[in-house]
RNA sequence: UCCUGGUUAGCUCAACUGGUAGAGCAUCCGGCUGUUAACCGGAGGGUUGCAGGUUCGAGUCCUGCACCAGGAGCCA
């Protein structure tokens, strides 16, 4: 009689029902008359216990030759266990199994970055991999359902362009039918056109850095999330990205409780993360690391040390807000109280995570923003549509971009942002 | 690009001042009715990253190269 066929994650809802099970053999324990096999099938990890006496002599003998990875149907019932991790096991009336090969190189041990990274596309069938993946995929629905709901529209950049947005970091070279092209760094600029067209608009996908950085906050790939509004200012910009930040925060709390356990992130912290954010100025951000002796010139950036002392001053998230103009981008907009600093902000996650969002007010008057890209040593010509933008029906707007990778690094509690991403681009590692 | 550390069995690591290269896991064989990185017994498994040098003798010392990691700069 055919039995109705679940997944892991809905295990609970059966418990005394017998079920069919599809999925992968993640380990296996065995004993005289009775065996373990711990069963993955992407949603979740279960235990699934086979009795000699409930299978037969026979089928019990051929799960001695069950492999790491095995493929395995099964049938059984579904049972509450105090003893196991997700409430519930399996217990196995019949095992069907097919063929894979012995010696699966992720072993139930340890291993180095170097061999997990080489093998990053079997790595991802661990569960804390697994969980940070799920999760990933929630920050990424979260942002956009908030953002949805506040009005804004996706409308997506190009990621191949003509020329560098501003200049400075390095572009992935690309041959366009014989013309030079460039592969995004940023999608900013086309979608402050878009948010001139539709209002609120925001762009999602991969950017591209050919910086031969390598730390932990670095990818040569990673997604960014770029929303842009036309007709708010730098104070509503800061409002709209804390309740975004807040409300992915929520979700993932709310949502993916067992596959923070996975991840071992210490929940309570990411708790109390989601009070108000803090509120500092660059002038108050330099007192502050005075204070802890570090010393830094007004008008100088905030290097790592700097950051991730900032960051490390707060439980919850904090803007820093209002940089010296001169250390920042040529399109944003000087404050009207002090031309010397920009009206923009940093978003720096606590822990030490340091920054997951950069915005600002952008310059919305012609001769201000012509005079800008000149003062940085760019050439106007290659913003011609750019400065179009500001010839008809300018109007004061503001955007941000939100780096996915360092928010999922951040939430799961990661090491590095390599894992939170699929298959990481890093220097000198463009495969697997 | 620069600074620091590293490269020994399929994996993670040992091997004192230079003296016969070991363990756990994985694999294979056997045992065990509640294991949860299960356990117990046995077996196989090595050009010590590459090239050169010093030495009676090099995993160990020296030189060069390659690769990996962490950090800096830059940024999300």
């Amino acid at each position: 009689m055919e039995r109705p066929r679940v997944r892991i994650e809905e295990l609970p809802a059966h418990v005394g029902e017998e079920v069919r099970l599809e999925g992968w053999l993640h380990n296996r324990r065995s004993s005289g008359r009775i065996a373990f096999l711990i069963v993955r099938d992407g949603s979740g990890f279960v235990q699934a216990v086979a009795a000699r006496d409930a299978l037969g002599e026979e089928a019990y003998r051929r799960l001695d030759h069950l492999v790491q990875e095995s493929p395995l149907r099964l049938q059984g019932r579904v049972r509450e266990d105090g003893r196991a991790p997700g409430g519930v096991e399996v217990e196995l009336s019949r095992v069907e199994s097919l063929p894979s090969e012995p010696d699966y190189p992720i072993t139930p041990k340890e291993h180095g970055v170097d061999f997990l990274l080489d093998h990053r596309h079997l790595w991802l069938r661990t569960p804390r991999q697994r969980a940070i993946l799920r999760i990933r995929a929630e920050v990424m629905a979260a942002s956009e359902d908030f953002l949805r709901g506040e009005g804004f529209v996706r409308v997506d950049s190009p990621v191949l362009t003509a020329n560098a947005s501003e200049g400075t970091t390095t572009l992935f070279a690309v041959d366009y039918f014989g013309e030079p092209a460039y592969l995004s760094q940023s999608g900013q600029l086309y979608a402050e056109a878009s948010a001139m067209a539709l209002g609120r608009v925001y762009c999602f996908g991969p950017t591209f850095r050919a910086e031969r950085s390598k730390t932990r906050r670095h990818l040569i790939e990673f997604w960014m999330l770029e929303p842009e509004a036309a007709f708010v200012e730098h104070e509503e910009n800061m409002r709209i990205q804390e309740r975004l930040v807040r409300y992915v925060l929520r979700r993932v709390l709310d949502r993916c409780g067992r596959e923070l356990a996975d991840a071992g992130r210490d929940v309570a912290k990411l708790e109390r993360a989601e009070a108000p954010f803090e509120r500092i100025t660059y002038d108050e951000a330099l007192a502050l690391l005075r204070r802890q002796g570090l010393e830094l010139e007004w008008g100088e950036d905030f290097g790592a040390p700097h950051e991730t002392a900032l960051a490390s001053a707060f439980e919850r998230p904090v803007f820093v807000e209002r940089y010296p103009a001169r250390v920042k981008a040529f399109y944003m907009q000087p404050a009207a109280d002090d031309p010397r600093v920009a009206l923009c902000d940093d978003l720096l996650a606590p822990e030490g995570y340091g920054e997951v969002i950069g915005g600002s007010q952008r310059i919305h008057e012609l001769e201000l923003l012509r005079r800008r890209i000149r003062e940085q040593g760019l050439d106007e010509a290659d913003f011609a549509w750019y400065l179009d933008l500001r010839r008809w029906g300018s109007v004061p707007h503001s955007g941000f971009g939100m780096g996915i990778e360092r928010v999922v690094a951040w939430i799961c509690g990661l090491e590095h942002v390599r894992e939170a991403v699929p298959y990481p681009r890093l220097l000198n590692r463009l495969r697997p």
